[in-house]
DNA sequence: TTGAAAGCGCTACCAG
DNA sequence: CTGGTAGCGCTTTCAA
């Protein structure tokens, strides 16, 4: 049960170097007050005996375990990964490594995840979800003096900022390479209008129609599942209108893939009949036939963005506990192009 | 910079309590030699004042931190987060919890990262692969006294045992359910070679050839790139074969999809005229047209095997270091069926 | 600039 | 069964 203690520490350094252990500490943490000769014995001795340093007893010491704790709904999901991989590497730079924990959605789950990161010191916590529907409220237990931020989650409580991306600029982004392609008529096949992210979509869409002097008719957007059968069955509804939309912005990539079975079933071409863009830049979108228009998460960005924002709450600088919006990204592929006359 | 150190400390609780600070190590503990009367007066204390163990010194004096590090070479890998899920499912049962490292498949990445969880004081080490070409040796950094496991992974070092898939019996299980179903003539699309899974799929599959008394047809097994076009490649060139397969044995879903294509496009219908499996029970096979008859990696039994392993180790009892090999799972859809007479 | 010493909160030994 | 106490490896204060 008790593992051998081999390790050399910061004595038999002191020791090797002829100095105290509290020069040694200086040097090691780049401490003011130590001269040039000694810095360089224990370098030296450093060197020689290959010391590394026990973060567990500088953390007793410091209150301080340079670990955060990264606690997600569903580790699984799509999202989830790239996430993960901007907080990690904004992160490491700091020497901070993270605890990652998965919390199934279940209340009772994230309760213990984070009761024990807790005990285990962590310095700060990020509270993570794939795609959730609303804004959350508080942590599932009190999280005492440690900071913690929202990643991919509105955030309703006003003392904890949240990560999100600009799903307003996103839509924007789509609509907009669609009106400037020429179409006025745009169908919208959404997600379900519970989502946060689909009224922001939403909102980024009638603002382009707006400025462009495009009437919105209701008729044209219509709302369900993220599902690609959801999106064969809108997308049916809408091609069946009297006057059916030139152009449909669709508001996930699985959704885009039944719109596009739907399109090509009904005789028609995507793009030269009917221009289709997506959402999300999922692995697969840049394999349907035609490769599909959508719009990039910025996944990665806002796990650095969640990381830094973390990292600076435990500096000691509060950030402004806001909602920290990320730029999306238009990738341009080939189900896009001019109405036909 | 410091921060506020308000928590309850053992201490507190055993004035409260009236007893010794060492009782009150035995009672959270579960260590003998403590009488009921003290027990629940410690109990009571403990719950008075919300006391939560601080695992940063416990860990310092037990050398031992209920902490393990989990490097992965690709986090965004198709396979990594199921493996990681059922890493943390099993150690949390012990109250251990992950640090989650990606490495991007960089040697120096991981040398540091290895480095910076053993400072950590962690007390065991998953490597773990989405999916290595052939065995590995060593880790990249010495790792010390403490154990290491290979997950997905096949071990070169005689030292560190590997939890991998059952690839000879998930050949098996396609295969055996084709020629159950009357096939005798089976196409094969495979991987690259180099891939000690392709190796040990093209066994399971040459196992049930031998057995059902079928002789080996070389020109219908083909290897090459894990991709789309590559199925659709290799497709149409046994579609062109004097006599052709009835059946073909993919060995992932992704290429699936590109062997479906070079199938429909050849005017044949699945299965009615040629059955089709896949391999990896990836998400979207359940949507493929029809719906893929494929092979489930077990991900997260693999997970958790690995997790029990290092447990195991971690309290001493020395895991026989070999291969860990977990069985796969054939799920049944619609893309196999009897061959036409 | 240096180092002696006091702990951080906990566990484990050992004497009562 | 109980509790006093040493000490895990480190940082930090403070006096020299």
């Amino acid at each position: 049960m008790s593992r051998p203690k081999s390790s050399v520490t910061i004595l038999d350094v002191a020791r090797l170097a002829g100095v105290s252990p509290a020069s040694v500490s200086k040097v090691l943490n780049d401490r003011p007050g130590v001269s040039k000769k000694t810095r360089s014995a224990v370098l030296d001795a450093i060197e020689k005996l290959n010391y590394q340093t026990n973060h567990i007893a500088r953390s007793l010491r410091m209150n301080r375990s340079f670990s955060v704790g990264v606690i997600t709904d569903d580790i699984e999901g799509v999202f989830t990964t790239t996430l993960v991989r901007g907080i990690e590497d904004s992160v490491r730079e700091w020497g901070i490594n993270v605890f990652l924990c998965n919390s199934y959605g279940k209340v009772e789950l994230e309760r213990d995840n984070i009761e024990a990161l807790l005990a285990k010191q962590v310095d700060g916590l990020i509270l993570m979800n794939g795609f959730k529907v609303t804004g959350r409220g508080l942590p599932a237990a009190p999280t005492g003096h440690i900071p913690v931020v929202y990643l991919y989650q509105y955030s309703d409580s006003p003392t904890i900022p949240a990560v999100i991306p600009d799903d307003v600029q996103g839509a924007r982004l789509a609509v907009e390479h669609l009106t400037s392609l020429g179409h006025r008529r745009i169908g919208v096949v959404g997600g379900p209008l519970n989502y946060e992210a689909v009224n922001k979509r939403l909102e980024g869409y009638r603002q382009v129609l707006d400025e462009q002097g495009i009437a919105f008719d209701p008729h044209l957007v219509l709302f369900g599942e993220w599902t690609q059968a959801e999106g064969y069955r809108l997308t049916r509804q809408l091609l069946e209108l009297p006057e059916p939309p030139t152009a449909i912005f669709t508001m996930s990539d699985l959704t885009a893939i039944g719109v596009a079975h739907a399109i090509v079933e009904k005789g028609l071409r995507i793009p030269v009949d009917i221009s289709l863009t997506g959402f999300d830049n999922r692995f697969f979108s840049r394999n349907q036939l035609p490769p599909l228009t959508t719009v990039e998460l910025p996944l990665y960005e806002m796990g650095k963005k969640a990381g830094e924002l973390l990292h600076a709450s435990i500096a000691g600088e509060a950030p402004p506990p806001q909602r920290h919006v990320i730029p999306c990204r238009l990738v341009l592929r080939e189900s896009t192009a001019p109405p036909r006359k």
